[in-house]
DNA sequence: TTCTATGCAAAGCATTTGCAAGTCC
DNA sequence: GGACTTGCAAATGCTTTGCATAGAA
């Protein structure tokens, strides 16, 4: 998958993508910087960044925006789908396998060439649904 | 449709709400300022900003995130997917009706209480489409 | 009259970028 | 050695906000 074609192996590259493939939740960028930090001290948030940002070029990991005003990361790269909750603002993976059914009729009704897509569930996680509930 | 319990009814977001709805494009904020401008030559970016914002909760409009950068908005109120081209970056309807067996797969897999989602198809569109093929 | 909205400008926040020094191949 | 990366800090770009005034109910 990684595209090496001008990507160097540096140890802050590999820092992050650890750091992000170990996690389950899906950090921004700078919640991956203070975890990187813990074990590179003199990293820079720019750096952090690059990195996501050629790291995801390349394949190794998923960018997922449309998630309130920062971007997050997830360091899982199977195809699946996330659900952000309303209330507190955590993200979860969703591990449906998107039908190619979707694409093709998206291709049809546009004529464009479809590349792909990302779905993003909107609705309240088990922990909040409750006193939202309670609440109206 | 309006939740018009604590909104008043202005020149300015009126004016925004008809040019909004009658572009079949999808501006950003800063578009829709320059269309708005036309109309009411003194109004200003953060009003464009407020009632957008405004439009959106009341449920007017919608709003369309993890588009690039900017932010981009939709008169059209019906439910519909979007598909963004990766080369020009244009933003167009895609009117396939979201199917209902989504959204309980998806809270059947994560146990939240689903609210809707979202669906962006990505992909090159039909002018862009030749010449990207072209350059490979 | 009272509360919301506006215009303007400044502030805020996330992200990007320039540059010199460092590192990988 | 040459190209890519890093760290640092400044800059950028989009969006929000404070405040005094204007306008809607």
């Amino acid at each position: 998958m990684s595209n090496e074609s001008t990507h160097r192996k540096t140890q802050q590259r590999e820092v992050i993508l650890e750091v992000l493939k170990s996690t389950h939740c899906h950090p921004t960028a700078d919640e991956l910087y203070a975890m990187v930090r813990k074990r590179l001290p003199k990293v820079s948030l720019g750096t952090v960044y690059r990195n996501l940002e050629k790291l995801s070029e390349s394949g190794d990991i998923q960018k997922i925006e449309g998630c309130g005003g920062q971007k997050r990361f997830d360091g899982d790269t199977k195809v699946h789908y996330h659900a952000r909750c309303l209330e507190c603002g955590r993200i979860d993976d969703v591990m449906i396998k998107p039908t190619e059914r979707l694409e093709n009729a998206a291709a049809g009704e546009t004529d464009y060439q479809i590349i792909g897509h990302k779905t993003l569930f909107l609705g309240y996680c088990p922990k909040c649904k409750h006193k939202v509930h309670a609440n109206g």
